[in-house]
DNA sequence: ATAGGGATTCTC
DNA sequence: AGAATCCCTATT
């Protein structure tokens, strides 16, 4: 399902788990928000500038973890898309907490905030899910560590009857007007977990 | 070798 | 509005 254009595979993640399993416990929530990357020819793209050791994983086999660090502080957290030698991810922008709340919480060293919001952003979700590059690379199909699972039809048809949002990607401007500009982020309408510039 | 900057988040 | 903070990428 992993093989297919990123723009496709995004909305396509909606209502998914994302589970992340370690020595402390299991967490895991259902993804709510997303974001498109394109290849070498996409200028938002870490793609962009070809085949590199950071951006390995994104050329590699679909459905594998790419991580990286944003900022110097921060991981997010990609699922490669398209096919293998071809570049493509999706950003997984927001989960709506699920399991392993308390967990999460704790990982988070902050004062708590609203529960929904635990995974809401890019960075969040990868702290709460105890995400970093030791995971880059890591076959999200493989059923450990960090995986993606089908929910209940009827749950997620639930979820996803709310309605899908698409807007413009999230902080890159530095790709010019006409990339930035595309609507390459998928979110579940309304839904309290989004991540901030989402929220009312 | 070095400069420039970032797919973010938090606080002031 | 600005800082925090590492490492990737491009250039010298």
């Amino acid at each position: 399902m992993f093989e297919i254009p990123a723009p496709e595979l995004a909305p396509a993640l909606l209502g998914l788990w994302l589970i992340r399993a370690t020595r402390d416990g299991l967490a895991a929530g259902v993804i709510v928000e997303t974001e498109a990357y394109g290849g070498v020819d996409d200028r938002a793209s870490h793609a962009r500038a070809g085949r590199t050791k950071r951006t390995e994983p994104m050329f590699g086999p679909p459905g594998h973890a790419y991580v990286y660090l944003v900022y110097g502080l921060h991981s997010c957290l990609n699922v490669v898309s398209g096919m293998d030698g071809e570049a493509g991810a999706v950003l997984i922008r927001a989960v709506a907490p699920t399991i392993g709340l308390a967990l999460m919480s704790a990982r988070r060293h902050r004062p708590a905030d609203a529960d929904d919001r635990l995974a809401a952003g890019p960075a969040r979700l990868c702290q709460a899910l105890a995400v970093d590059r030791s995971l880059d690379g890591h076959d999200l199909t493989a059923g450990r560590e960090l995986w993606l699972a089908d929910p209940e039809p009827a749950t997620r048809h639930a979820l996803l009857a709310r309605g899908v949002a698409r807007g413009p990607r999230i902080g890159v401007a530095y790709a010019g007007p006409d990339w930035a500009a595309r609507p390459w982020r998928f979110g579940l309408r309304d839904h309290p977990a989004l991540s901030a510039p989402f929220r009312p």
